[in-house]
DNA sequence: TTGTAGGCGTTATCAG
DNA sequence: CTGATAACGCCTACAA
């Protein structure tokens, strides 16, 4: 029934021209007072709405923003995108989602269709399986802000957030150390990706900075889930010198590390220590709560918003910028003992 | 560097119209087979990409749909989000999500904003404290398809995709009569809300079925959080003959029933049988496994994109789809007992 | 202060 | 089969 109403709609009404009721409609200097009113009130009246697309068309600036993540159903991206928007939403961008899926070829089908769409900025997270990287360039030849969070692919004229990983993977084992244990040992997802080498690196500098045998038997290279940790714990526990506390770099796997340790008798905290890292929601719902490092999320969803921003706001100039959160270790049950 | 090139660019380097191009690249039938090979090939060669939004402005039809929900980064409406995106995104639709937090304002804004986008539907959570409907109103005055899940506004003209409340309410209330608990209380959400009625309802029904005697006190309205499980079985072990069994409509309130059980000394499920409802993933992590009902939320999300989909194929019908999926009872530790 | 005209990138219509 | 032209809805010189 309510067919759209277009400025010139308004401007038959009023038998003036389109002109005279863009310019009031948008406030522009150049407007008898009366008219602005007069016009102000017949749009509403007539329940008129911009069309932005046709704005958008216009000015180059759709107002959109591309957010790319691989799946958007892990607690850690969905409370990214909701930092993401929480801060873009005010501003008047809307976030458009899509996720990869963890394929190199959803991902460069999916910037190709955002790129189609004029979006104004893309910010992602890269899929664990991206071994090229056209696709990025493609985004920074056509002028658009791209802005990496967590995931990063390293290449010159993108942005990126991230936390610093090092940082967390120190502060776990350092806290491990601190609470006495001697003989901590580190699972850890694939090496190959920056974030696992880096909690790593954090690991064994707070091993050595104590003084303490750096032991390579006790790094475990493992896949993401709460099997990895049992089988982990089976491996550990078998050595002549098996550890006494763990620092996991997946929440998941270090589930699995404290079922493994109590089915064999082992009571966390007191004779056996575990961290986990994310601050995954179910950590503090267990019945034994877990330590673990906090990500910071919503924060990096934020922060990644604001780079954005500023590169809309200083489109002229190139920036690189490197942002780096403070990850927040968070000491719970599986390691809370005091000597 | 890369300046957007057009369908005029590449008329001109081909010395032919944009009206030709146009009709190579959209494989129209006029069109001789020479020229429309020689058209793609430099099309590529110009790295020309589809500009949507003139499409769209064109044509009516932005291939953007309009996602809203209270939060983002509940699991619950990720999951959901995950399943419309899979389902759309195949199709050539883009996902534009919103949250309301959970007021009725940002809910009005976000549908402004979304209708002045002109995206193609929108699917979408009513926020909690929503009161009025000229909003929705409106969407459907604009022709533009509209689609509730899980919380649903009744009214005229509008689809909507929910699970069967009652069924559930009614599945989890009877697994626990056939474990054989006679005094089974149930603690339900804000019973304003419908989805909280219809559990209740079912919980009523399976007791009344069962020939037990249904006892008011045992039902408890409260928040869904951990500290209202736990101050509600205070309560309830206070009573006369205290209830053996609970039927909580949050797994939230049903961590918080469990962990009181089981500080007051009671062993879960041998002497006291827990069920909550959504299947939060934390439920099948915790020590004691949680029973609880699946909501089936990317299924719901993946129907909720197909009955839009399908308003969309017959846009001159107004249809007004119900759609109600059955809720999937998972039976796990808190409620295993065998007598 | 207001109106006219052109253009953003496409597609559709109508001639040729 | 191909080319000009109008139109989608808006904004903005430029002219009046």
């Amino acid at each position: 029934m309510n067919e759209k109403v277009t400025i010139y709609d308004i401007a038959k009404k009023l038998k003036t021209s389109a002109a005279t009721v863009s310019r009031a409609l948008n406030n522009n200097p150049n407007i008898s007072e009366s008219m602005r009113q007069l016009v102000f009130e017949t749009a509403k009246k007539m329940n008129y709405k911009q069309n932005k697309l046709a704005l958008a068309l216009k000015s180059g600036k759709s107002n959109n923003v591309g957010v790319i993540v691989p799946y958007i159903d892990r607690s850690f991206f969905s409370s990214i995108i909701r930092g993401i928007e929480d801060e873009l939403y005010p501003r008047g961008y809307r976030v458009i989602i899509s996720q990869t899926h963890e394929t190199e070829q959803k991902e460069i089908d999916t910037i190709n269709m955002l790129l189609n769409a004029q979006v104004d900025g893309i910010l992602m997270s890269v899929s664990k399986f991206t071994a090229t990287n056209s696709h990025f360039k493609r985004v920074l030849d056509n002028n658009i802000p791209l802005v990496f969070f967590d995931r990063r692919y390293k290449m010159k004229g993108v942005s990126s957030v991230v936390i610093d990983d090092f940082q967390g993977g120190f502060d776990a084992t350092n806290h491990l150390i601190k609470l006495g244990c001697k003989h901590i040992a580190h699972i850890s997802g694939d090496m190959s990706l920056e974030i696992y080498r880096n909690r790593y690196e954090g690991y064994k500098t707070a091993i050595e900075d104590a003084g303490l045998e750096f032991n390579p038997t006790y790094v475990i290279e493992s896949k993401n889930d709460i099997e990895a940790g049992q089988t982990a714990v089976d491996f550990l526990l078998n050595l002549e010198t098996p550890p006494n506390a763990i620092f996991s770099s997946s929440d998941y796997v270090a589930l699995g590390v404290i079922q493994k340790l109590k089915e064999r008798g082992f009571n966390v905290p007191q004779d056996f220590c575990v961290v986990g890292f994310s601050n995954e929601p179910f950590t503090k719902f267990m019945e034994l709560t877990m330590s673990t490092v906090d990500q910071c999320t919503v924060e990096m969803g934020k922060m990644a918003a604001l780079v954005f921003l500023e590169q809309v706001k200083n489109s002229k100039i190139k920036i690189e910028k490197k942002v780096q959160l403070s990850p927040q270790l968070i000491i719970r049950g599986s390691s809370s003992k005091k000597l």
